[in-house]
DNA sequence: TACCAGGTTAGCG
DNA sequence: CGCTAACATGGT
């Protein structure tokens, strides 16, 4: 990074505890690119943040273009840090699941925003991940308020927006969102951002770890384009429903291989959804394949 | 060029 | 219920 002033290290963080790359690249968020071989930048509500695992001094260390408020304040939730994830162990003998653990640690649940997750779950249907990123990358650029890029030259050419509010969302014509790639998505979109305006879906209160996330995927599949897969992935991502479980097409193509066509998501406990990121990633990235 | 992607809906039987 | 065609768009 360029510019040291705003740059900060977090120590005692090792790829154990946050694995950066992991975090980011299974399938959970789709708002941060990979920056040469170990770095990446993403947006996080209205800044722009190049993280990196790294070892400096012999201690492992999160350094990242942060402030320590903002680290404090926002980022250190929004890795779930106040989580110890060394008590989300898998508790039974599933070969595959217990692998999938092995392999994936330093995979954490990223606390998103609810609204970004529905939107981005809603455009996720049906797409592919390069596709997804862009088409979110659109709909900021066309929607959200520009940002200040990170002093770092390799991202000099590039541009950077906030997600969209619901409010700017909800003035808009359909007609408004032509040419952001939404395809059919489009109306959904509107729909999802007039009924959480109006709090018919109050995203606040689903996110209360009162509310179940059986709950919390009822309620939110009561939104047009919202099924049984993005519902989950909107109660994990974006409401912190760590229970929950997506089956996606990977998901199911695991289960079928690995499981007979029959998984047990309850044995899983309260960390079916980490379980769940693990698998994902095993079968992205690890050794398993299909 | 075709095929297909972290699915869901509506409309059948 | 269970099954399935249709769905918009662009990445590979």
């Amino acid at each position: 990074l360029d510019d040291e002033k705003t740059v900060i290290c977090i120590e005692g963080i090792d790829k154990q505890t946050l694995d950066l790359s992991k975090t980011l690249d299974c399938g959970q968020c789709f708002r941060w690119n990979k920056l040469g071989t170990t770095s990446w930048y993403g947006v996080v509500g209205d800044k722009v943040y190049v993280a990196d695992n790294q070892i400096i001094d012999n201690k492992p260390c999160i350094v990242i273009n942060a402030t320590a408020e903002e680290w404090e304040n926002k980022l250190y939730k929004y890795f779930d840090l106040d989580t110890d994830y060394s008590q989300l162990k898998i508790d039974n003998n599933d070969k595959f699941a217990l692998k999938a653990q092995q392999d994936g640690q330093g995979i954490r649940i990223l606390k998103q925003d609810a609204w970004e997750a529905t939107v981005s779950f809603i455009i996720s249907q049906r797409n592919n991940i390069p596709k997804i990123k862009s088409t979110i990358d659109k709909f900021c650029k066309a929607f959200g308020n520009k940002i200040e890029e990170p002093n770092l030259s390799s991202l000099k050419d590039k541009e950077f927006y906030t997600f969209p509010d619901i409010d700017t969302i909800c003035k808009l014509d359909i007609a408004d969102l032509d040419g952001i790639g939404l395809g059919y998505r489009d109306e959904y979109i509107l729909i999802a951002a007039h009924a959480i305006k109006n709090k018919s879906i109050d995203l606040d209160k689903l996110a209360n770890q009162a509310i179940s996330g059986e709950l919390a995927v009822q309620t939110l599949m009561e939104l047009k384009g919202v099924g049984p897969k993005v519902a989950n992935c909107i109660a994990l991502f974006g409401l912190h429903k760590l229970d929950m479980f997506p089956i996606d097409v990977w998901i199911q193509r695991i289960i079928d291989e690995y499981y007979n066509g029959n998984i047990d998501i309850g044995s899983y406990g309260k960390l079916a959804g980490l379980v769940q990121q693990y698998m994902f990633y095993e079968i992205k990235y690890g050794s398993a394949c299909l």
